[in-house]
DNA sequence: TTACACTTGTTCCAAGCAAGTAAATTTACT
DNA sequence: AGTAAATTTACTTGCTTGGAACAAGTGTAA
């Protein structure tokens, strides 16, 4: 159960330049969306309950979001940055399988830390499969950079003669994502199931390395 | 826009048995359900559009099913069980990569096709990720029933010599049917890339056969 | 005194339930 | 057997609750 804020007026919250006082709600809501989500689903969480659980009026969400759509699409643009971050740390200056591996390794450690924010982010991702909205266009941008940074570390790999030159980068990458996907919502579906993810990332790894790397 | 249906009581509706009448409501909220489900999204999908759409009374939906979720789980059964009957007969009698490949075929066939009822399928496919509720259950048992076939594919494979002896069953199902998933999802986001569909079902079928099949 | 952050009041609409009506099936009686 | 009353079942209508969205308000920083 996510408690209530009591006040966001102690201390130092009087005399706040009004950016501040924005950034603060945003983050204090942010949180609250996040926690409210990954405990009750996209579904049931409320307006309400997140402006309320982050310590203002049920209004707050509302107003400043614009409608449930607009605070989804505000929780995954802000996870998706963070997260695009961390993804690029883990595959710095790699290439090819190199990279691939570390990503699929970085992955898994996601799925065992299961960071909150983590799970929230897939299950608005794997939402924006049903609705119409900026949600899902946020999703596809996300995706389409995923494939980019793909396709670029297998370039990179062919172009280093790490990677067989015969190698279709961009159908490796399509493919390599398409799994890591179904690799999520297998996660998602059956969190307890989590020595069947470690071996479904242990079994993507192998077969990266069978179509990326030329055999002896 | 799905018009509504104007009144069940044309000809022969009247005198009719208790059962036939159940039947006949249930077949046509189904249908009214699949067409409001691919044209709104689930979230917008309401029980009152569902009676309506019917030919029914606003309340029907939600008598007869319970709850949105009841609905959903209905729709998810009979499509579901409509599915694994199409499943099994493309791939009746074979065995290893030629069920796999059999079965991703039929698979894009159906992405190229559309039919409304597996676009609805899919749709609640990945709702299920963000549900409690019995349709998550119901997923789960999908899957689980999937997975069996194509590790007795596999194995089957394996007897046969068909697939080399070294291959783990388990594993290779596991992967297939994750990177199936991800491809629907792929699919569902943006199915207006068909080609990028097309082709990872051809990658998939590449790779099931470096993965299963003996090289020379 | 203006602009912005936030709250409160209100409308609309869906979900879910309860109490109603109409149609079919069983039972009772001839 | 036939038929009328009683009962069960299919469906509808009325009502309550609660969220989304928007408008008009209050208070705080520029």
């Amino acid at each position: 159960m996510i408690e209530k804020r009591q006040s966001i007026g102690n201390d130092a919250s009087s005399r706040m330049t009004h950016a501040e006082r924005t950034d603060l709600s945003d983050t204090l809501m942010f949180e609250a969306a996040v926690s409210l989500i990954v405990e009750k689903g996209t579904e049931k969480t409320t307006l309400k309950d997140v402006g309320e659980t982050a310590g203002y009026s049920r209004g707050l969400a509302g107003y400043r979001f614009g409608s449930k759509g607009g605070l989804f699409n505000y929780v995954i643009k802000r996870i998706g940055d963070e997260w695009s971050q961390e993804l690029r740390s883990v595959t710095e200056g790699k290439t090819g399988y190199e990279a691939i591996a570390a990503s699929i390794d970085a992955h898994y450690q996601f799925c065992v830390d299961a960071p909150i924010t983590r799970r929230a982010f897939y299950l608005l991702w794997f939402d924006a499969v049903s609705t119409t909205s900026d949600v899902r266009e946020s999703m596809i941008r996300i995706h389409q950079r995923r494939h980019q940074d793909v396709v670029k570390w297998v370039q990179d790999g062919i172009d280093d003669g790490s990677v067989k030159d015969t190698v279709d980068a961009e159908a490796v990458a399509q493919l390599f994502l398409a799994t890591v996907i179904g690799i999520l919502y297998q996660w998602m579906l059956q969190p307890e199931a989590i020595d069947a993810v470690r071996q479904l990332h242990e079994n993507l790894k192998q077969t990266m390395q069978v179509l990326l790397v030329a055999q002896p």
